[in-house]
DNA sequence: TTGAAAGCGGTACCAT
DNA sequence: ATGGTACCGCTTTCAA
């Protein structure tokens, strides 16, 4: 483990003008760089992290917070950490995971020790025990998603409303007057913060629209199809001729299925939309319209925020919603008959 | 953030004497100890994570690096990140998460800057660049998962060819004569390490006991279920009476639903033995005999190995087998018509 | 533009 | 059983 003194007595510099020459916190003349350079790369010199954290006051270290509950969509949630890993990489930021039983320990472990700079939530539920935490440490805090009480924290998280809000304009526009949620597994109503934002924008934009609107569950396994199937059974019979899916891939397919099965075809029978989905709806077996979650975004976005927390202008408190946008691919067309109710 | 000075202040002993009363490096008077743990408590305090690393040699800290290839399957990955977070912590260890596109850049990156006291490498590939990179540094380095190429390194996994045996050996002491594997999409056995090890032991042992042998691949996405069902058809074409099932959770259902639509019953007409599993077979519509992978094994044993590795009896190198266990759920019986050919 | 040296907050050796 | 203190390796004043 080759030391900065090495290498300072390498270069024939002295300790710190190396430190300097690698923060680049003041001008050191091209020759003594060069030469630093030069013995960096020969010795292979990479500073402890320890002494960094100890000295500096920068881990370089993330915390993720997540406390996987068993109803967690894994596909999705994966596609969150590594999309925040990458964010945190591109800035030199390592990621330190949380998966404590209890997750709030975790949090208050690492913002007593000082073993992260900053905490980014995940998997955030509507009444998340982590937010009164979040308040009551010093460490910075970004939740990817928004609690029910959310005063004073930095949340960042895709405008669920807004995209439930845009998919009904764009089904009214086109003529329909009737429409159902495909939604969730029940229990995601009160594990998740989102679930509850879409189904209240749809029902909430369907009224001021004076559309009829419907909605149902999905089933929580692949396992049982069934619950999925019966709900869309339910919303055409309620005389749906759109559906707009806010549910997993698994359950996409069982739709595509079940309107096939029915001999109902896309888009000229009924139309889809999905929402907030993470996932290629265009790569399905028939492609669906999407306004689709990209973690990506959401990530980049959270990470930016926890660097500009450590430094001078702290970001205001409040939420971050980013834009729902629209990718058509085909599923999409007036109702059958004209906008005839 | 209160520092050991203020604790051993409020506890009125010197700061040695906290530092040895909280790491139990040296006998203290039950007195002065309960004195000393008041304070800690009281004050919240947490020893500063950066100044333990540079004055003590521990980090508490472990990398896991996971490559996350494109056909990773997620839940299963999610799995084993859990269990080795969750081994970890139980032994106070965090897990730092590194998901670079480049896989080996994190690991040398952390082995050079002493962030970490052990690496812990998960998704290994057959030929994983890793390997040569374990053997140049000195962080130990333990694989969950067993690279072709292993001579030197640490390596635990569950004894997939043993379970493949042992899979082979309970169908033909029923009487079967031929036997089908239902494995995994044609790209795993190139991508992963162990799909090649059940291949290999399958038909290695279904030669030995004189059984006939079929093996077909699995469609790599849910929504291309043909490749399942050709390969189920076929194996049964051929004569099959049993399957060995090594696939998705998403495949069994595939399979259970073919065998369902020729009217074959599990197991009078076919017997099933699902192999490597990380879900529980015995929860599908048809509950299968399995001989599962759990996480939770592989994962408490590498923990293991990291810590032992820190120690004086570093472990030996070399491949740690865990033993297949078999777990009976009523779909394995003797072939419809006895053990005739 | 460069150097010397004072910490950062623990750990563990050497005393007592 | 307890205390004093020399480091651990780097960052960052303060001086030149």
């Amino acid at each position: 483990m080759v030391k900065i003194n090495e290498v300072a007595q390498a270069a024939g510099v002295s300790i710190s003008t190396v430190s300097y020459a690698l923060s680049g916190k003041r001008p050191i003349s091209p020759d003594t760089r060069r030469r630093i350079e030069k013995a960096v790369h020969e010795l292979g010199y990479s500073p402890n992290a320890g002494a960094r954290m100890l000295a500096g006051s920068r881990t370089q270290i993330f915390a993720l917070t997540e406390p996987l509950r068993k109803d967690t969509h894994a596909p999705t949630h994966m596609a969150f950490v590594l999309a925040t890993a990458v964010a945190a990489r591109r800035n030199d930021y390592d990621i330190l995971l949380l998966t404590d039983e209890d997750a709030t320990a975790g949090m208050s472990r690492v913002a007593s020790n000082g073993l992260v700079d900053a905490i980014l939530v995940l998997d955030v539920a509507p009444d998340d025990e982590r937010v009164k935490l979040a308040r009551a440490i010093s460490t910075p805090t970004i939740f990817i998603g928004i609690p029910n009480d959310n005063a004073g924290l930095v949340c960042v998280d895709l405008d669920f409303a807004a995209a439930a809000e845009l998919a009904v304009d764009r089904l009214a526009d086109a003529g329909h007057r009737a429409i159902g949620l495909v939604g969730q597994p029940e229990v995601s109503y009160e594990m998740s913060n989102f679930p509850p934002r879409v189904l209240a924008a749809f029902e909430k934009r369907a009224g001021e629209r004076d559309i009829r609107s419907g909605f149902g569950a999905t089933g929580s396994k692949h396992t049982s199809r069934t619950a999925t199937r019966r709900t869309v059974a339910r919303l055409l019979d309620e005389g749906a001729t759109a559906l707009v899916l806010h549910c997993t891939e698994e359950a996409h397919v069982v739709v595509l299925g079940e309107l096939a099965e029915r001999g109902l075809r896309v888009p000229e029978d009924v139309s889809l939309v999905s929402v907030g989905a993470s996932f290629d709806t265009a790569a399905l077996r028939t492609p669906v319209d999407m306004i689709p979650l990209v973690p990506q975004t959401s990530c980049d976005l959270a990470v930016d925020l926890a660097l500009q927390s450590l430094g001078e202008d702290r970001p205001e408190p409040g939420l971050r919603l980013i834009d729902p946008v629209y990718a058509a691919h085909g599923s999409l067309a007036a109702p059958p008959g004209g906008s005839a109710d």
